[in-house]
RNA sequence: GGCGGCGUAGCCAAGUGGUAAGGCAUGGGACUGCAAAUCCCUGACCCCCGGUUCGAAUCCGGGCGCCGCCUCCA
């Protein structure tokens, strides 16, 4: 048994760890729709998964980590009508729709390595899984799961009497209004669509011939083709936004275990909460997003807004400011100061002083991957006096596994010298100013640095200098 | 209307029965020619009212407030 405890959706309780196949766990993520820039709300899901990998490495496990890209059939409103994502961004600006999945593709991918995300083992398009999607459609037909109306395949949910139970769904009871803009044929407000033919006289930029006609596959479809492909099923973890777990996950769910004749066809379902961003939520649609690019722009380093995404347990709404934000920037740059400055130390930690703090650290992270903890245990250990710079050296170098903060290799700060000579010559300038009591020019020289963004610190051993 | 979550110091937040982690900010101090950087010290009647209990931020009931999903979104 792993040490592991996680909050499982489908259980709705913290349950015990154990992979499926010893040794190997099989993970999952739903990944982006690449129609529009991926958000700093977004990645807090894949921070998440990268959570999740990193606790599941430190438990001694392979992970075999399966990321989807949605790049078809995701539609502006999930009750199967309106447009398609993609295309309906392909048709604003002119561009096709695999132009903008893959700008946006590259974007959220370049996104996350500077988050440090670990690299995926796979990740996926559902345009490239076609095939697959439609074998996995055409298993449900045969066994008498969908229906054809005209404008489309669709599930027909009655037929899986555990639709409701994942969701905690109450069928009867939501809102009528709800799925008023269903499609007409549709015989049960939940049926979702399996494969969507191309509307009569519309040319898609992206569609395909199937054993129904012309057109492309449902959103949730892909998720269950892919994973089973490349997971196999059952499989451990699936991972998402909370606000999968009503439709997206669902559906899957339904759709999978039908097909596949197999219960619980994924074994921990694990969802992120979503941020805050006060008053006006931030969204796609309303065009007021913030991406990590917006923050490089203010000049915050993107480990900054990793190092506040663990300030905050994963299934919590977390309150994102910009005054949040930069504390946490601060609190980012002052423990990668600490790491630095322990980083030489020589001699080897003694096993039994590093010992409990590693305990308290690796609970944390066993704990439904409890990013909080396991930082405030970091903070302890940077600034606890009563730890040789060994032991600090060797616990924050370990804990970084986790936290992914470049403790390890963040590179100085803060040069001594040589970075550039113009400048060293200034600085010792003005320190030979300072030897002569003349501050007026030595903090002229200081102001002429401030003004080029260049602080100097004067320590024991003679002044330093640094850009920011 | 249905489902789910939250309300802990100025801010971001851990903590789910035994008298409140951590980060940021503030104030004080050390250091400095003055600063900067760094370090030390500094702060909470845990939304309100009842109840259970020897004991509750933590459990139960009732309020008030905020948010999310079902309807673009992680």
């Amino acid at each position: 048994m792993t040490e592991l405890v996680l909050y499982n959706t489908r259980t709705r309780t913290k349950e015990r760890f154990e992979p499926i196949e010893p040794g190997h766990a099989r993970v999952y993520s739903c990944g982006p729709t690449v129609y529009a820039p991926q958000h700093l709300g977004n990645l807090r899901a894949y921070l998440m998964a990268d959570l999740l990998r990193r606790a599941l490495e430190a438990e001694g496990l392979r992970v075999t980590h399966v990321v989807n890209i949605t790049d078809v059939g995701h539609l502006v409103s999930d009750a199967d009508t309106g447009e398609d994502k993609l295309e309906k961004a392909a048709a604003a600006s002119g561009r096709s729709a695999s132009e903008i999945a893959d700008e946006y593709t590259e974007q959220w991918r370049r996104d996350l390595r500077r988050v440090n995300c670990l690299e995926a083992t796979v990740y996926c398009k559902a345009t490239e899984h076609i095939a697959e999607q439609i074998a996995l459609a055409r298993t449900l037909e045969a066994k008498g799961y969908t229906y054809r109306i005209d404008d489309g395949i669709y599930f027909d949910t009655s037929k899986f009497p555990r639709y409701a139970e994942f969701a905690h769904l109450d069928l009867g009871g939501q809102e009528a209004g709800a799925r008023i803009g269903d499609v007409p044929g549709k015989r049960h407000g939940a049926d979702f669509a399996l494969w969507k033919f191309a509307p009569p006289g519309v040319k898609r930029q992206q569609e395909w011939d199937s054993p129904w006609g012309r057109g492309f596959p449902g959103w949730h479809l892909e998720c269950s083709a892919m994973s089973t492909k490349y997971l196999g099923a059952p499989f451990d973890v699936h991972t998402g936004g909370v606000d999968h777990v009503a439709v997206h996950h669902t559906n899957e769910i339904a759709q999978s275990e039908c097909a596949l004749d197999i219960h619980p066809w994924v074994r921990f379902w694990l969802h992120n909460e979503f941020y805050d961003f006060g008053g006006e939520k931030m969204s796609k649609s309303k065009g007021n997003l913030l991406v990590l690019e917006d923050l490089v722009d203010r000049g915050f380093d993107p480990l900054a807004f990793r190092f506040f995404f663990l300030q905050g347990h994963y299934r919590q709404q977390q309150s994102f400011t910009l005054e949040a934000m930069e504390a946490a920037a601060t609190g980012h740059r002052r423990l990668l100061s600490a790491a630095l400055e322990v980083r030489g130390a020589p001699g080897e930690a003694a096993p039994d002083e590093i010992a409990v703090h590693r305990e308290r650290f690796c609970q944390a992270v066993r704990d439904d991957l409890n990013a909080p903890r396991a930082l405030a245990v970091a903070f302890e250990v940077a600034r606890s006096a009563d730890l040789g710079r060994a032991a600090r050296r060797a616990l924050l170098l370990e804990f970084d596994r986790f936290l992914g903060l470049d403790l390890a290799t963040a590179l100085p700060r803060v040069a001594a010298s040589g970075g550039d000579p113009r400048i060293d010559a200034l600085v010792a300038e003005r320190e030979a100013a300072r030897k002569r009591r003349d501050f007026a020019d030595a903090d002229r020289i200081r102001d002429l640095l401030a003004g080029e963004g260049i602080a100097i610190e004067d320590t024991p051993a003679g002044p330093r200098w640094r850009r920011g």
